[in-house]
DNA sequence: AAATATTGGCGAACGAATTCGCTATTTCAG
DNA sequence: CTGAAATAGCGAATTCGTTCGCCAATATTT
């Protein structure tokens, strides 16, 4: 009757990270006044929080220095790449192609990005050869 | 101290909707032997999934049958485009572009699918002028 | 050093998601 | 028509994610 471990970083794990990413190492009170600046919540809400973050290593800990510091466990990189894979594996049916398309066609791109995408087609279509 | 109703199809309710779009309107019992060549689940549990997605109107019931026959309410389209959305906004800082980007570059997608992005992509930007 | 404030940690509580047992209803074979 | 089989529905149980209250430990102020 249970439910599987989503093994991907939850809602508020992901808003926590990211302010890490931006903001680098932090102390619990840090990361709690960026995350206080868009979410009501709530200082002890904010240390429970990064203590099941550190048991699922998904940061870690200085402890020699007071206040502790946090600090990343995981790169934005690479978990970026496992959220995407995992939707293209729940809602494209594995077809990372397809949602391209879609995430192409659905939203407009500003011309930048578009250049910048082309270059890269180039870059892979080359390498292919 | 609860946590927010999620708006995304969840996990079980993606499958049952991917069975729809696959196969077309089905039978529980349909939607379910489908179900059980993936997972280990109950007839029960998948009665009780097509009910709870009932009342969130992601699947209509034709009651005037038997066995009722169920449909889809919403398109496939529609909810990939949705979970990219959110996907984007929670995890790529809300920009879709790189998203694309380290969809393309992480992921080798077949010849066939880079030429289908590259006309795409002319497309946008000639329509973009 | 005592009082006060800040930091850290634990366990309880709640909703959401998923599961299934059990009962009721409907269908169908004989 | 009667009993067996399939279908439909309900409520309880379980886990995960998230929240917070309350207490302990540590630092700061007077």
């Amino acid at each position: 009757m249970p439910r599987l471990p989503s093994s991907q970083p939850t809602e508020v794990e992901l808003l926590i990270l990211r302010i890490l990413w931006e903001h680098g190492s932090s102390t619990a009170r840090a990361i709690h006044n960026h995350l206080a600046e868009t979410r009501e919540t709530n200082y002890s809400t904010t240390v429970k929080m990064l203590s099941v973050m550190l048991e699922k290593k998904l940061v870690k800990r200085d402890e020699t220095v007071r206040p502790q510091v946090y600090r990343t466990a995981v790169t934005q990189d690479r978990t970026q790449e496992r959220m995407l894979k995992d939707l293209v594996k729940k809602a494209y049916d594995g077809s990372m192609g397809s949602l391209v398309m879609q995430a192409l066609s659905s939203r407009k791109s500003s011309p930048g990005e578009l250049a910048e995408i082309r270059r890269l087609l180039n870059e892979l279509e080359g390498g292919g050869k």
